[in-house]
DNA sequence: GTCTATAATTCGATAGAC
DNA sequence: GTCTATCGAATTATAGAC
């Protein structure tokens, strides 16, 4: 199991550190997370936390390495699939996405700030561009199947469609905006649409 | 002109510490960013960044406040243009975010960032449901001109698909990347890319 | 392993001279 | 308006007892 699917912990004290550091750093980022918050927040002293990790530096690059497995994790078993369609894979994607950041809204944010901190981190883009999917594209617009253009622009495109909404979350739960549920239900309503909208604009004749 | 736009400035220490500021609580964010870090890149001294704006914070929000006045800006004059069809505004928006965000990348990530932080800093999503705009894609729906969705669908698609690519710049920039001119390129070519795909997801039949 | 107490440093802000 | 010097608080990290 993934380390960040897992909510319930074995109950260790480096567990319970790591959970509270993955759940602030998430919510307020690197720099507004102090020691003694996550201290508190995991329910242990201060100084246990550098007895486990040596420093708050230690133990932020332990939660984002983990964090970026999950993505990556996702992202290379649906993409180097050899026996599903560009279809197929354009919705087990969505669908995969959808689910876990419905659980972990704040991931995206946190992972681009990260990458934006630390480009060397995480590697999404070569996973994508090394796939058997990519393969499946480019094969596909070689045999006038998809409209010709820069393989870039249809990765950039599921994944906006996708990740984007969780990005921009805060900005639709303010007072006025919607809840909570409503937000959850309109992302269930997009786990449909989008494949469908990508397949138009795969076939879209300019 | 509005205050983001204006890069040569009267030389003033004001403007100076500003556009200290400006550049690097995007590039860093609010805490990553220290005040003896704004005073260095302005050329001053520590104490006038007090004399000046009363705290570090007092300076964050007015900075925070010229970018979303910018981003509101451009959001409105089109989504409230009376004369234009929901095609030409897709194109407008298009374009404009396209082009203000190649001068400005680090722009969204900053204001997301911000956002999460205070929600109630910035309304853009009222500015889309209020508009006329979305009078016209409500009509357009009702008349059957355009696929039945969830108005907010639109929204999130044209906001998404022209600024995600910026929220994940620096995946592409990294080493083994694509170069910054490349991406600019691929930017371009968004531009014009993009409307065609908003224009086939509306008329899609489900 | 876990705690208390504290060292060491960083950072925002200000007092006061010019 | 601008500078030097410094205060005071906050924060990370560690020493040492249990």
């Amino acid at each position: 199991m993934s380390p960040i699917a897992k909510i319930k912990t074995d109950g260790s004290t480096e567990e319970k550190i790591k959970d509270a550091a993955r759940k602030l750093f998430m919510q307020k980022g690197f720099e507004a997370t102090k020691t003694r918050d996550i201290a508190n927040e995991a329910g242990i002293n201060l100084a246990l936390l550098n007895y486990y990790f040596r420093s708050k530096e230690k133990l932020f690059e332990i939660i984002v390495k983990e964090n970026m497995g999950q993505f990556m994790e996702i992202i290379s078993n649906i993409v180097n699939n050899e026996k599903t369609t560009i279809q197929d894979k354009v919705e087990a994607l969505v669908a995969n996405y959808i689910d876990m950041l419905t659980q972990f809204p704040d991931m995206p944010l946190f992972i681009m700030n990260s990458i934006k901190v630390d480009p060397e981190r995480i590697k999404i883009r070569q996973r994508f561009s090394g796939s058997y999917f990519m393969k499946q594209i480019n094969e596909a617009i070689k045999a006038g199947k998809i409209a010709p253009m820069n393989p870039m622009n249809i990765m950039l495109n599921i994944v906006g469609l996708t990740i984007f909404p969780f990005v921009a979350r805060p900005m639709f739960l303010n007072k006025g905006g919607i809840t909570i549920e409503e937000f959850g239900t309109l992302m269930q309503e997009r786990k449909k649409l989008i494949p469908g909208w990508i397949k138009s604009m795969l076939e879209a004749k300019k």
